[in-house]
DNA sequence: TCGCTGTGTTGTAAATAATGAACACTGTTG
DNA sequence: CAACAGTGTTCATTATTTACAACACAGCGA
């Protein structure tokens, strides 16, 4: 969804025209059809400008979804998980049918010898999970904890993290993602 | 926290001299000096197509946090968890130590007979969890459903939604909702 | 040392966006 | 109908941003 339609869309559902928004956000009308029609890329100054007369940070304004569907699906069956494993660690997503999930729900089973590697990952978030079987060794910056059956974590996502198995059996990871990368 | 800061932290962080981002953006080298500086404001089209370069969406760039968050406590073991329940229906909370937490994940236990009765949440949010021990009836909107083990679900908080477990044998369920309302 | 390659920082000219003042259109009111 | 107040659009001018090219500086190896 582009720029423009973008602020229509938020500047009608506020209930403004372009005249009343100009003169809150202290700007131009003209300024404002010109951003709505397309025919210029507002500088982030202005644009921010012209938000603060919603008002609405950046953030938001290019967050909002306009797509308000119902979700269709509610339960989904052990078989129906989404399996979006890369490598030896299975991973299985929970409501495939979501269409903008904002949650990560995932099972996660660790074989032996199984590693996610090392991420640096830099974006917001946090995470957090519980094991339900077997033995996990993770790693949290500079931290390394092995997890047993029932221990859990809660983390910032944007510390650097890594999941690895050296045990003999298994290990089963339920976890949560917010916001949701996938 | 200025654009120029933002947009100088981030291709540091990627490891990325400004001719090089320039290079990968399709800009000149001069345009990411200036806007680093802050000696312009970029046009929105003029900043996505700097950051088609590292890459990374306008959301992502305007949502990273670089306060360097406090060291809290990653890993909680089983017996560390907050009981937060109400009820016969036993609510463990995973993450206590941290501040301002986004994700309320749990650990619930359904003994036989339990409900946590009609809610009718008017909160924003979503919520998942999945079944890994019993069996538990849901209730979402008007349709019930019945959870066996390893089964899952994916809703919208807002939505009236039940558990109850009419059976003979205790229930356990790992849940993520998001915002946390704790 | 010199030359080289990398870094980020400037001028100046060209490209692009914002302003201010029109325009055309609609619905309302006397 | 005619005057009016509201809407969004367009155009010439002004202001801002970008590209191109040069500059200054730092590290490195011959």
């Amino acid at each position: 969804m582009d720029v423009g339609a973008r602020l229509q869309a938020i500047r009608k559902l506020k209930g403004l025209s372009q005249r009343e928004l100009a003169k809150r956000a202290g700007v131009t009308n003209s300024t404002i059809s010109m951003i709505e029609k397309n025919s210029v890329s507002p500088s982030i100054s202005s644009l921010k400008k012209v938000l603060s007369g919603i008002p609405m940070s950046l953030v938001e304004f290019f967050s909002i979804d306009f797509e308000q569907e119902t979700p269709v699906q509610v339960v989904y069956r052990a078989d129906e998980l989404v399996d979006i494993s890369s490598g030896a660690v299975t991973m299985k997503l929970i409501g495939k049918a979501h269409p903008s999930r904002s949650i990560a729900f995932l099972d996660e089973t660790y074989p032996p010898g199984s590693d996610t590697g090392d991420e640096m990952l830099n974006h917001d978030g946090e995470e957090a999970g519980m094991l339900v079987d077997g033995r996990l060794e993770l790693t949290v910056g500079n931290e390394v904890f092995v997890l047993e059956s029932g221990d859990s974590y809660y983390f910032e996502s944007n510390r650097p993290h890594r999941f690895r198995n050296p045990y003999e059996h298994p290990a089963r990871l339920i976890s949560a993602t917010t916001p949701a990368n996938f």
